[in-house]
DNA sequence: TAATTCATGCAATGGAAGTGCATTAATTGA
DNA sequence: TCAATTAATGCACTTCCATTGCATGAATTA
């Protein structure tokens, strides 16, 4: 598509077939995805490759990690105006342990965390883990 | 030492030379710690013992478990009127980028969490990451 | 076009978690 | 006390994921 191609390099993020791939992919996935993920869903494409395209991404602030506690590192795309950097805009994130998906909960953001004396809160992860809107209806 | 004997016969975990180490270990260091760390402490002692042990101990619920994000995870005792089981009194947990410690932050609560309608939450891992009193001094 | 820079693919490494099985230590109960 | 049973320990091995070095291919620039 026209626009992923323009997207990229708005983020000066160099056109490649793979990058593109890899984006659209992201973008129609509704839930963050695995490394792993992607490699299965383009069986051609290398590991290595994935994963380098992934940390470009990352680079250029157009995708963000979650470590939702499985152990496995899952990748999302940031929303229009995210700022992965700066520590507003931190939203909270969802893993389904029924369903094992994983999802952003981009409107719910994570509350002001106190911290004791002497200590200087930079960053906070926040994962809430249960039973997705999807499964729960079972 | 007596007390962590009767410690451990308490909660209906059997005794050994190791375990009143690794116990000792766990309650001397005021962070939490890794496998690694404990191996290290511990030269003569096999790794899979120190898996197996700690694991018993969450079993039995004297420990509980933190993943930091570091992709290790890191292990602390409970306090004496813990439920890790429960979703009460579950205290936040900081992790130093400076000095890498990771320390349970007993008196400070995750506070309530509002999630989006359909979804149920059953658990929450929260970890503030920033500098520790110890480093934010220098 | 030639030189350079960047992306890709393959192979290999390393860390950590977890398991099977044999051995040793502790407990039970006859 | 001694034999039978059960639990803890140690060693070897495996799996999974993340990460890097190096060679090659593609694209950009001068
Ligand atoms: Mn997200
Ligand atoms: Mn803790
Ligand atoms: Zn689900
Ligand atoms: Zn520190």
């Amino acid at each position: 598509m026209q626009g992923v191609e323009a997207f990229l390099e708005s983020k000066s993020i160099r056109v490649t077939a793979m990058r593109i791939l890899i984006c659209n992919f992201l973008s129609d996935k509704h839930e963050a995805v695995a490394l792993s993920d992607i490699e299965h869903a383009f069986d051609k494409a290398d590991r290595t490759t994935l994963y380098r395209t992934i940390k470009t991404f990352e680079e250029k602030e157009i995708v963000h990690q979650i470590d939702d506690g499985t152990g496995v590192t899952k990748y999302a795309l940031c929303e229009p105006n995210c700022h992965c950097d700066l520590d507003t805009d931190l939203h909270l994130h969802f893993h389904c342990t029924q369903c094992g998906s994983t999802i952003c909960l981009t409107d719910h953001k994570i509350p002001k965390i106190k911290v004791p004396k002497g200590f200087i809160a930079e960053h906070v992860n926040l994962v809430v883990k249960g039973i997705c809107d999807k499964c729960s209806i079972n």
